[in-house]
DNA sequence: ATGACGATTTACT
DNA sequence: GTAAATCGTCATA
């Protein structure tokens, strides 16, 4: 982005390509979340997870499955998808592909940008210490804890939202990231060991394991 | 109606 | 390293 340039949002046709793309591509985007009260928070995306679809037995979506959970994941791409895990943590994705083809990409941290007190803030109960900045949005639960993403926010189409939505950033050199497998998916079998996740080689704010 | 299970996080030995 | 927290969702009956 050049200076005096506005920051713009990746297009539709951007999130309609597969998931490993929109992985690989939102990497140093920023993500965005607008609170009721106006205030803006904001984070550089710095770890992603790729979840292709019917065939990807660690997707929500494997073999097709379809409940009132998962329905987001079919909308088009661009589409928010946020579930509850663990009886405790809201994971946020981002919708790819076309209506009907359920891929998606979990963000899995972000390094702060805007509003680091308010993240602080919404992660503060529960926990003893209170987080560094690295640590904010380090992992999916805290990402979306320190964002106040919860299922309100499922659905959310990114492409028109004034709530959340995302930013494009500085494009990020192949150098500068990592791929592994993804993490927490051991359930997986074959599809355990698929290098899906990207993170940012430097960041301190990348989730551990 | 019941039971098993998480795309996690934290605290503790 | 292991275990606990905690509950919506889904499959089974």
């Amino acid at each position: 982005m050049r200076r005096g340039d506005l920051p713009r949002r990746p297009t539709r046709r951007f999130f309609r390509q597969d998931a490993v793309r929109v992985a690989r591509g939102l990497i140093g985007a920023t993500l965005v979340r607008v609170l009721p009260d106006g205030e803006r928070l904001a984070g550089i995306i710095v770890e992603t997870e790729a979840y292709l679809g019917v065939r990807d037995r660690a997707s929500h979506a494997f073999e097709g499955r379809r409940t009132r959970r998962n329905e987001s994941m079919y909308a088009r791409g661009g589409t928010a998808y946020v579930y509850f895990t663990y009886g405790m943590h809201y994971c946020l994705n981002v919708v790819c592909g076309g209506e009907g083809e359920p891929a998606a990409v979990l963000l899995r941290a972000l390094e702060p940008s805007e509003g680091q007190d308010r993240m602080r803030e919404h992660r503060a109960s529960g926990t003893r210490r209170p987080a560094g900045h690295e640590a904010l949005c380090r992992g999916p639960g805290n990402l979306a804890r320190a964002l106040a993403v919860d299922r309100s926010l499922d659905g959310v189409d990114l492409c028109t939202s004034q709530t959340l939505f995302v930013e494009i950033g500085s494009p990020v050199p192949a150098s500068r990231l990592r791929r592994t497998p993804r993490v927490g998916v051991g359930y997986a079998g074959a599809w355990a060991g698929r290098r899906l996740r990207w993170f940012m080689r430097d960041s301190r704010c990348v989730s551990g394991r």
